[in-house]
RNA sequence: GUGAAUGUAGCUCAGUUGGUUAGAGCACCAGGCUGUGGCCCUGGGGGUCGGGGGUUCGAGUCCCCUCAUUCACCCCA
């Protein structure tokens, strides 16, 4: 096989399609009962945006963009998550001059990294945001949209976990107070956190690794440091959740790797996916439009992985039960009679029925077999004999009753049969 | 980027210490039943053994490189 799909992408098969379509539709749906309006955005970027907005230090634009030059010359790069796209087009538009605005998109983004289970090159997200609100009842509210979109797709048991990082105010000063405590510890903490120690000492707190779990444990709280404001403000969000009813675990180890990330950070996460267990994770995101040259505008929103959510799905048994593609398999018997069965064919469609017709002149114990192999529920057969009457046989699949009936009833036939 | 495992028919997999024409089940096609699916029987089509190089009289099997998949790390949806 010397051509093959680019690594870490998929090939979505006709068997899958339905699950997507329903996933997708679901999203819409649910977007739409919370007064979320859909937004698209293109495919690529200038660099720009994602260095701005996203932070120059991340992974995501330090190793994982896909970064190009255009013939213009134009510094481009597909779209390796959505919210700063989005901001991009809210200052580039006049959508934000009467806000709140509230958005969703279901789009795919690219990051150039290993794949595995639940991580691949592209990937499909539905991400809501909601603009120019800065009360913690928007973080509920868009908590409270994730949540109903994995009800309403069935699924019981995740877990919310939710944290606050603190604003720019308060931040500095827990990550000052971090950083001088681990590095009175440096030498107890694995390879990888004597790094993050540098680059990203936040991320020391939820290493895996016991050793550091201990040093971390006797370290500063994040919590601890949260000016009064963020105080107020996270526990305002858990007001809102427990008035909802939502079920959530307060993490303080929870952080972010994007830099426009402020106060709020939450993930819903579901354990039996293996280590790739997060479907959906958000936050508040007050600096970012600040970040991309605009005028100030807090928002906060999540990213809500398809791919991964439908292996939830998989894992749960949740997937629909294959469906037949057609409501009737016309066979007919001999080439001469093609056109004819095309005609029966075309009227039927017409009539509305999802209808196949045989294509390849086999015998009909063929057709029969191709009919059953698709799940129809009824055969139309043309023969010969029938033709001459002006009639056709009708195969129900399931009974195995057959019934002669007059070529131009047919249609009105089928349409009583299923109404 | 790091570590490990795995690549043989459309799918799931056998294939002995290296030995002649590489197999099975399922799926597909045809026939048994010259116009009727499911069960059964018989036959058939399908393979660059992931790719390239090497060792050898001889490589699916051993060695090197490469590509891909899977799992984990980093990180993220």
């Amino acid at each position: 096989m010397d051509l093959q799909r680019p690594r870490g992408t998929q090939d979505i098969l006709p068997a899958e399609t339905p699950i997507w379509h329903r996933v997708e539709a679901a999203a819409h749906r649910v977007a739409q009962s919370y007064g979320y309006r859909e937004i698209r955005t293109p495919v690529f970027e200038h660099v720009e945006v994602f260095r701005r907005g996203v932070g120059d230090a991340t992974d995501i634009v330090e190793k994982e963009m896909y970064e190009f030059e255009d013939r213009g010359g134009r510094r481009l790069v597909l779209r390796p998550e959505s919210t700063a796209a989005v901001a991009r087009a809210l200052q580039q538009t006049s959508l934000l001059a009467e806000p709140p605005v509230r958005l969703y998109y279901i789009q795919s983004h690219f990051r150039y990294e290993r794949p595995q289970s639940g991580r691949l090159r592209q990937h499909t997200q539905f991400g809501v945001e909601a603009w120019g609100v800065l009360g913690p009842i928007a973080d509920a509210e868009v908590i409270a949209l994730a949540e109903s979109l994995l009800t309403e797709l069935g699924l019981k048991r995740l877990v919310v976990r939710l944290n606050s990082i603190g604003c720019t105010d308060c931040r500095p000063r827990y990550r000052e107070a971090l950083v001088s405590y681990l590095s009175d510890h440096r030498e107890e903490l694995c390879g990888d956190c004597q790094r993050r120690l540098e680059r990203n000492p936040l991320r020391v707190l939820d290493c895996k690794v016991p050793g550091c779990q201990a040093v971390v444990a006797g370290g500063p709280k994040p919590l601890d440091y949260l000016c009064e404001a963020c105080e107020t403000h996270l526990s305002g969000v858990e007001a809102a959740l427990e008035a909802l009813g939502i079920t959530y675990e307060r993490d303080g180890s929870l952080v972010r790797g994007l830099d426009y990330y402020s106060r709020t950070v939450f993930e819903i996460g579901y354990e039996k996916l293996g280590a790739q267990s997060t479907v959906c994770g958000g936050g508040r995101y007050d600096g970012l439009m600040e970040a991309l040259g605009g005028k100030p505008q807090p928002a906060v929103g999540f990213g809500l992985g398809l791919e991964r959510l439908i292996l939830t799905l998989e894992a749960e048994g949740l997937l629909p039960p294959g469906e037949s593609p057609v409501d009737v398999y016309v066979a007919y018997l001999g080439e001469p009679l093609g056109p004819e069965a095309m005609r029966i064919a075309h009227m039927l469609r017409e009539a509305g029925q999802r209808v196949e017709m045989e294509a390849l002149g086999r015998s009909l114990k063929a057709q029969l077999r191709r009919a059953q192999k698709l799940l129809a529920p009824f055969v139309v057969i043309l023969g010969p004999q029938e033709l001459e009457r002006g009639v056709v046989v009708v195969r129900n699949m399931k009974t195995s009753a057959q019934a002669e009936v007059p070529i131009e009833q047919l249609a009105e036939a089928f349409h009583n049969q299923t109404a």
